[in-house]
DNA sequence: ATTGAATTGAAAATATACTAACAAACTGGT
DNA sequence: ACCAGTTTGTTAGTATATTTTCAATTCAAT
């Protein structure tokens, strides 16, 4: 059992301060693949993000909501959200539980752009997975998860 | 063995899409964690990693390779550098190696920074890393290195 | 040596994302 | 019904990060 010391690493705490630099790594490479891969349907990895918040729902959802799914801001999801419903991606529906506080909806086009970009996104991603094993990435994904629960909580 | 499956997710492409929207969420976190243990420094995480590319290698590095080695353009780490000269951290060195690519040094002040911010990581990632068992955080760190090779290769 | 390719610095435009602050709307307890 | 606390919309300011573009420098091959 490992001992929490103060003054240097325990052997995981020297673990988990390499994974974050990994991640700091893979976030900035996720995010330049997912605009290459969004670029020609006119989105972006962040307005993906949205579109794909809402779709997995299946429900429309409020900004505040968008941002808690995704780890944002509501004032960075706003901005989003007004830009993109600018663009016709989202539109807005009000709210009958909240004067205040309107659903966000996908539109046809943003439904089109979705489906378009996940056409590409399978063969990507199954590319990408494709020297991992399925029981390695499902235990990263786990650690993350875990991690992200303890960071959330504080 | 899992075929390439164009038209949706295989198994291991369905994981490693979880994966991506779970670093993106670990990654906004850490970068509000690293902001907080920071700024009493009067620095920021973009800044911190600045210190510890260079700390780490203990040599003087140019700018693009600072970036290579964070994962960032040059473009941005000279924006971080410039800002970080401005306020003493770093300074910049004749490289008699090349005319315009000086290189990036830390002050007496910088390091001071980097070494009372440690002080402060250590328990923090120690507090971080407790839930987790340490050879699950090495495989997942040996998962993220691997899919960062993959997308950097690409 | 010379030339073509790659690297670097510099500047600008754009996108992403956070914090802070304030008012409006909602919620729950009394 | 009322009041305090929370949530939401909105605006503003700042930091992070990428792409693009052009000129200066370096490197490598001939």
């Amino acid at each position: 059992m490992p001992k929490t010391d103060k003054f240097s690493h325990t052997p995981s705490g020297a673990a988990f301060t390499e994974l974050l630099l990994e991640v700091f790594k893979l976030n900035g490479l996720l995010l330049t693949e997912g605009d290459k891969l969004t670029k020609p349907f006119g989105l972006t990895s962040a307005r993906w993000k949205v579109l794909g918040a809402i779709a997995e729902t299946n429900q429309p959802l409020t900004v505040p909501q968008i941002g808690r799914r995704m780890g944002l801001t509501r004032q960075n999801v706003q901005r989003l959200v007004d830009a993109m419903a600018d663009e016709g991606s989202v539109e807005y529906q009000e709210n009958q539980d909240h004067k205040r506080a309107k659903l966000i909806c996908i539109t046809k086009k943003g439904q089109q752009q979705l489906t378009a970009i996940m056409q590409k996104q399978f063969p990507w991603a199954n590319r990408c997975a494709k020297g991992v094993k399925q029981s390695d990435l499902k235990q990263a994904l786990n650690v993350l998860r875990t991690l992200v629960t303890h960071l959330e909580e504080n």
